[in-house]
Formats: C-alpha cells, sequence, structure tokens
DNA sequence: CTGAAAGCGCTAACAT
DNA sequence: ATGTTAGCGCTTTCAG
C-alpha cells in the first residue's frame, strides 16, 4: 500500500479549509488569518506535503525555470569549466542547470536538444557538434533561446561566444619564429572542428608571414588524444626532416607532445600548447601556453543567454574573447 | 503579437479531427488510419506543435525522467569526473541530469536539495557537504531515492559510495616510512570533513604501527587551497624541525606542497599525494599519487541508484571503491 | 477506427 | 478573510 502522494486538497481537508486558502497559504498570499495560515501549515507538514511542480507550472503557463547546456564532454576540464561558471550564473537567477554531453555526437546533441525543449528550458547553451545544426534553428523558430559557446553552430542566428582561436594560434607561432624556429610542427585534433580550423589557420597565418617552412608533413591533424599525439610527435622526430618545435592545438595533444619528448630524451624541443592544464608550470621547463578561460567563456554565455531571456531581441552577435600567451620555458627554447 | 505555442487541439482542429485521435497519433497508438496520421503529423508540422511535457506528466503523474545532482564543485575534476560518469549512466536510461553546486556551502545544498525535489527528479545523487542532514533524511522519507558519493551523509540511511580514503592514506604514508622517512607531515584541508577525517586517520595509523614520529606539529590542515598549502609546507620546512616527506590530501594541496620544494629549490624531500592530476607524470620526478577513480566513483552510484529506482528495496550499504598507489618517483625520494 | 467527457493538481477570476 | 468555479494541455475511460 504506498500511499499516495498528498495533494493540495488532502492539506485543505485535512485543515479544515477551501482549496484556495490552502493555495494562499502555500503561495504567501497575506489575506490569510494567521490562526488559519498555521493550521494549513501544520497539515502540509504533518501530511509531508509537496506541491506538484508540473501542475502548477501547467496552470501558469511557465517554463521549467532552468537552462539547458549541451556540451561536448564533462570530464574535460576545460568543458567542466564552462559548465560550472554557467551553473553559477545560473544559481544566482534561482536557475537549474540541465546537462547533457554530446560525446561531439550529432546525433546525440540533436536527441539532448530536443529532449532539454520538450522539457522547456528557459534557454539553451550549446557547444554544437557536427554540421548540421537544422535541428538549432528549428528551436530557434519555435522560440527558444539558444546561445553557442567555444565555437558557432554554422548558419544558425544564434548568438556566440568564443576564444579568439586564431588570433592565439599566430600569437603561439609567432612567438616560437622569434626564437629563431623555422621548421615549427602543428598537432592538431579533428580538422574539421571550428576550433581546430580556426587554430590551424592561425599556425599558417604565422608561418607564411614570417616566411617559415610551410611544410605540410609539418601539421599533423585528426589525433584523437595524447596518445596519438605521441606518437605523431615520435615520428616527427625521428623522421628524415624533424621539426625543431611543436604547437599543440589542445591541453591532450600538449601533454602527449611532452610525453614523446620526455620519451626520446629531447630536451632541445620547443613546445607551445592551446589551454592551460594544471600544474603546467611544474612541468620542466615549464610548459608555455596561450591559456584561454574557460569561466570566462561560460560566464559570457550565460550572460548573453540571460540578456535574451530579459527581452533583448537585438541581431545575433559573436562575442571573441582575447587568449593570452603565458611564457614559462618550453616555448623560449631556441633551435 | 506572440503567437500562442500550439497545443494539441489547435493540431486537432487543422486535422479535422478530435483531440483524442491527435494524441493517438502523438503516442504512436496502432489504431488509427494511416491516412488521418499522415493528416495529423502534417498539421503538427506545420504549426510547430510541441507537446506541453509539464500536462503530459501531471496527467500521467509521473516524474520528471531526470536525476538530480548535488555536487561540491563542477569547476574541480574530480567531481566533474563523477559527473560525467554519472550522466553517461543517466543517458543510457534516457534520463537528463540536473547539476547544482553546493560550493560546499550546506544551505546552498539544501535548497538545491529541496529545488530537484520539487522538480520531481527521479532520483538524487550528493555529494553531502555540512553536518546537518535532516533535509536528505526528510526527502527519504517522502519516498525520494537518494544516494551519496564521495562522502557518506551522517545519521541518513542513505546508500553510500566512497573510496577508501584510510586506507589509501595508510598506503601513502606506510610507503614513505618503507622509504626510510620518520618526519612525515600532513597537509590537509577542512578538518571536519569526512574525507580529510579519513585520511588523516590513516596518516596517523601508518605513524603509530610503524613507530614514526607523530609531532603534532607536523599535520597542517584547514588548508582550502593551492596557495594555502604552499605557504604551510615552506613553513614546515624552513621552521626548526622539518620533515623530510609530505603527505598531501588532495591533488590541489600536491600542488601547493611541490610549489613550495620548487620555490624552496629542494629535491631531497618525498612526496606523496592523494588523487592523481593530469600531468602528475610529467613533473620531475613524477608525482607519486593514490589514486582513486572518480568514473567509478559516479558509474556506482548511478547504478546504486538506478537498482533503487528499479525496485531494490534493501537495506542501505555502504560501497568502499580500492586506491592504487602510482610510484612515479616524488614518493621514492630517501630522507 | 474515432470521439466526448472527465480529471491529473494547481492557480486566477470572481464571488461572498 | 475565505470559498466556488473554471481551466492550463494532456491522457484515459468509455462510447460509438
Amino acid at each position: 500500500m504506498t500511499a499516495r502522494r498528498p495533494t493540495l486538497k488532502d492539506v485543505a481537508e485535512r485543515a479544515r479549509v477551501s482549496l484556495k486558502t490552502t493555495s494562499r497559504v502555500l503561495n504567501g498570499e497575506k489575506s490569510v488569518r494567521p490562526e488559519t495560515e498555521q493550521r494549513v501549515r501544520d497539515a502540509m507538514a504533518e501530511l509531508g506535503f509537496r506541491p506538484n511542480d508540473f501542475a502548477r507550472r501547467l496552470r501558469l503557463g511557465a517554463d521549467s525555470s532552468s537552462i539547458g547546456l549541451v556540451i561536448e564532454d564533462l570530464s574535460n576540464p576545460f568543458y567542466s569549466g564552462i559548465a560550472h561558471a554557467i551553473e553559477q550564473r545560473a544559481h544566482e537567477r534561482s536557475l537549474l542547470l540541465v546537462i547533457g554531453s554530446s560525446q561531439r555526437d550529432p546525433e546525440t546533441e540533436r536527441r539532448l536538444v530536443l529532449a532539454l525543449s520538450q522539457r522547456r528550458v528557459s534557454g539553451l547553451i550549446v557547444v554544437p557538434a557536427g554540421h548540421d545544426h537544422a535541428h538549432l534553428s528549428a528551436e530557434l523558430d519555435r522560440g527558444l533561446q539558444i546561445v553557442c559557446v567555444d565555437r558557432p553552430a554554422e548558419g544558425v542566428a544564434a548568438d556566440v561566444v568564443v576564444a579568439d582561436n586564431e588570433g592565439g594560434a599566430r600569437l603561439a607561432v609567432t612567438h616560437l619564429i622569434r626564437q629563431g624556429h623555422r621548421r615549427i610542427s602543428y598537432l592538431g585534433d579533428d580538422a574539421k572542428l571550428y576550433t581546430s580550423i580556426q587554430r590551424r589557420a592561425g599556425y599558417q597565418a604565422a608561418l607564411t608571414l614570417h616566411g617559415a617552412d610551410d611544410d605540410p608533413a609539418l601539421a599533423r591533424t585528426g589525433l584523437p588524444d595524447a596518445t596519438a599525439a605521441e606518437h605523431a610527435a615520435r615520428e616527427l622526430l625521428t623522421g628524415p626532416t624533424p621539426p625543431t618545435a611543436f604547437f599543440t592545438g589542445n591541453n591532450l595533444l600538449t601533454i602527449g607532445a611532452l610525453h614523446a619528448l620526455r620519451s626520446l630524451g629531447r630536451t632541445d624541443v620547443a613546445v607551445v600548447g592551446f589551454d592551460d592544464f594544471e600544474a603546467a608550470d611544474l612541468v620542466v621547463p615549464g610548459v608555455t601556453v596561450v591559456r584561454h578561460d574557460a569561466a570566462d567563456l561560460g560566464r559570457l554565455a550565460a550572460d548573453r543567454l540571460f540578456a535574451r531571456l530579459d527581452g533583448d531581441r537585438s541581431d545575433p552577435a559573436v562575442k571573441m574573447l582575447p587568449v593570452h600567451l603565458i611564457t614559462r620555458g618550453s616555448g623560449e627554447i631556441t633551435p
């Protein structure tokens, strides 16, 4: 015999008042005699009453007072940093955060977006995966507010908050060139990803601008993780025309490259990585990186979404955050 | 003129069928003529219809098909690792994950738990903060399934999944003693925290068991972050009776201690830390740590919760996960 | 195969 | 200060 969850009506009967009076107490409306209010409150406590959120929101025509976040991989510190910043901002507005990891799978992303929309999230922040973003446009058309973070969704009229990937890469590679390097290798992940494209472009731009070697063999992309980067770096270093420096496209690949250098006993090769990481300053030499702040990215994305929820109807805009070169030693090794 | 969101009734009218038939199509019931079904589907598409989840769940008496997670700090890789594992498991069951960070504040935790319960999450996973867990018991009494992870909530009859903190600490300190250390310092965070208590206990137990120095001045707790640990370590090292080894209570404190050693130019002091961290093997020497897997913790907590949701009514149990000592060099330095 | 009516639990009007 | 009635959008009897 599983006792039915008590409803407002049950409370009303127990307190010997009408449903409406009970509702008044629940909602803190003032026009209730203190004595009556107390009786109602007692009844609620005795019954362990909890208002039914669905009924309430249905009646009010409200949304779920939560925002949805579809992110790539919550276990990656960069993305969880974004998520945390968003969660903090949401908390300030008494909104809950519903999270789903797309695992870079466009279909998973699509399903998550749909599920979140169905649950009537107040707004959505997405790290877009894949290339077909029709489902996002469809939600926008239905009136759901969407903000993209870390990369834009091509062809979707939504706000975007991104880091200056291209500029950061140019900064990194120019720095290496200034140290005297001519043969600089680029290690990157999925070449079709927006961030990869931008970083690769910055790499190329810097090479061209300063007349460094633009040898296609030096650019290795499609590296999914640290191990792949380690293999690629080792191959390059032991090949016929090795690089004297690496520019690595993300934190995992940086770590992979450093493992390769370590295992080959090479201390004469420079490394600059995109993304900072824990203990980067404890490695010897310290790892020079292009840092971009995940928390800032998340914060600004949340703020953009809230502005929209508050009625901002201006044209969708791209917000690009600056990045910084943190020199710690590994990028200052000369050839 | 913001057009009202179309309802099932609107769809029914447009398709010139009854509400019920439309509902049948929506729910994929078979007893609808294909032709009728098509008309309804067309109407839905034309109107951009989306079923109202609140109405649906209200009518069905269902919960929100999501699970709540109240965690300490999503930006800490350890906790985001837990969160990610839970999210993956939830995804397999088509459940969404609603996350809130308590920031170690019991009042924030209480509010989050209440909010999640009100939203009718199917179940709750909590990293308990503080000491008064009455709100958790209250939810349990109302029938909400709760699993605690990383630490138990004292006095609450809920399942718990924790790492073997005490055993891990004993392992670490015994290892240092075996290297010949007698004066081993313990750096810990908030001394009232369950994990801290356990790790501290393991430290003491090992000291006592092997007759190493149990000097109270060597144990420093209440260190909130890496910087605090760095200061504490430096003080100890430059004090009258310095330790020859450190056992650090979490990843942040380990990094702080390493910074202190680095800045003092000390390479003769051993360090073993609780928690593994990114690039721990790239530091020189590699950092010896007690590793416990956040993903395992999350996975098992989720599995426990799902078992409960599936009707398991056995007594609440504590699941303790083993930890492993990863020797990389820093813990093998002899005095 | 299709439809009319009732009701999930709550709040907003409109009484009293 | 309190109560009555209607209805949010959906699904579920129960009829046709």
